[in-house]
DNA sequence: TAAAAATACTCCATAGGTATTTTAT
DNA sequence: ATAAAATACCTATGGAGTATTTTTA
């Protein structure tokens, strides 16, 4: 399975329309096609009743979409974490010192850091 | 980003190892450093330090790490959910009637429906 | 020196596009 | 008759493998 099937699904069952999900995603209409169908032949279901006019999404349709939208937030949170690291708002250092220097000298210099930085 | 890299990713941090994850993936190991490589190019960030002897997560890479195991999770998630409405345990059924039968008939079969239904 | 990861390279599968056909209203 | 999805076909990208090199402990 991949991330880009999920999206397509979730772009035809929002539009509606395998042309406007196309759109969209900025790919032909036969493309989102293809990544329905191979979407559907993996999962072995069909997700969308075509009834020429309308495009609907089936029972199992319906079931999926919950999961498939969490995997696509989960991976945009994930990126968002990245930045945040990139950004400096989350990470960690190693601080290594001799015996003495770390019981007596340290936890004075932490505190200081601590109350000099900024918000 | 793809859910195979994803996957990649977990079982590199899993086991340490790049070569031990490619046999958790029956890959061979320059294909699971491709899939890293390719993720890390895309993210931008180096997710794991390779010092030869260790493999480690960079603060990125524990940054990602939740988010990556979020997105699977909702896939198998999802993938359960369909075989539930393949096993009848969800789904919809639509019945129409005319207007007295609708109105006089079918609360009482529904009750008798849901009281004969088994466990 | 030995292990593990990275690189070089080749091949094939597949994803996407264009053109066309089918289908349902 | 028309609009939209499906199909046919072609091409190119990239993912996986094998063989090899690099690295570091």
């Amino acid at each position: 399975m991949e991330l880009a099937q999920l999206e397509a699904f979730i772009q035809v069952a929002h539009h509606r329309s395998f042309s406007r999900a196309a759109d969209a995603l900025f790919l032909t209409q036969p493309s989102v096609t293809a990544r329905i169908q191979s979407l559907e032949r993996e999962i072995g279901e069909r997700l969308f009743e075509r009834t020429g006019r309308s495009v609907t999404l089936t029972d199992a349709g319906h079931a999926f979409m919950p999961h498939a939208q969490r995997a696509l937030t989960a991976v945009q949170e994930g990126t968002d974490a990245i930045d945040a690291v990139r950004h400096g708002e989350v990470g960690s250092i190693r601080i290594g010192a001799s015996p003495s220097i770390a019981t007596y000298v340290l936890p004075g210099l932490f505190r200081r850091f601590r109350e000099a930085r900024p918000r």
